[in-house]
DNA sequence: AGCAAACTGGATAAAAATATCTTATTATCC
DNA sequence: GGATAATAAGATATTTTTATCCAGTTTGCT
């Protein structure tokens, strides 16, 4: 339902989340979250360009969160990488239904809908408060 | 979020449940619902091997509805083609999510859940009662 | 019987998503 | 300033999804 890439995504930002103060290596998010280095990096890349992480490079540099874990919500992450493709006109490209969609993929989009109300109204700090002590992925 | 697959049986389907009496070939079905011709017989193939339509050979032959659309789901037709991968164990592998999962992917989870049950609660014959006399796709 | 319509199944091709690798660029520390 | 750690970016490879093509089989019709 969503894509590697969107679960790649929000993995390492809720690594991130947990640990908001310092910098933490490319190297570092894919041991942990069990993402492939290289596909991380791109991945990692497309968040920073979002605006949902910083980067710094060279010597102990890394990527931070950008704002607080409060105010980033699963929605934003997922939206960065792999946008919930909303129905908002006819697939079949027909005339009729450049109004109002037809009830097929107008009950397809409400499904979405609910998609994406559920996502925008969780923040990575209610992920990471659920979580308790444990940590939500296992250090090791 | 489903796929082009999902998609195309959706059209399909609803298309065969306008019209239940009489078998429709795949050249016409394709035509209707704008799916390449070549590709909707696999599809066709996968709701047949479902049980969800019953297609007939030779002259006159073509798909029928295998049952009254007032009994045939959403959530069926997705499911024969291209299921809606609910997570049931821990995509990471960890040992200490066996029993629980984390809550990032307990959130996940939950999102896909709404979805199954909004599938589940649609029927074929709700989507084309609510379309009135237009037809659902235009029949041009 | 013979022909044409229609599904069936397998092989193949094209496109998109996922993953890897290599080279550059930037920053820090000594 | 040089060595090293780290991101940035582009090229390439692999896998999955989507799509096409073709030969085979069944069915109905005359």
């Amino acid at each position: 339902m969503i894509s590697q890439t969107a679960e790649y995504a929000l993995r390492a930002m809720v690594y991130l989340a947990q640990e908001p103060d310092r910098p933490h290596t490319n190297q570092q998010i894919a041991r942990i979250t069990r993402v492939p280095m290289g596909y991380l990096a791109k991945v990692l890349q497309s968040l920073s360009k979002a605006g949902l992480i910083t980067s710094r490079r060279g010597l102990g540099g890394g990527f931070t969160l950008a704002k607080p874990a409060e105010e980033i919500t699963v929605y934003e992450v997922v939206q960065a990488v792999d946008p919930i493709p909303r129905i908002t006109s006819c697939p079949l490209k027909l005339k009729a239904h450049r109004e109002k969609l037809c009830p097929l993929h107008q009950r397809l989009d409400n499904a979405w809908e609910l998609v994406e109300q559920s996502f925008r109204s969780t923040t990575l700090s209610d992920i990471i408060a659920e979580a308790g002590e444990d940590g939500v992925l296992c250090e090791e």
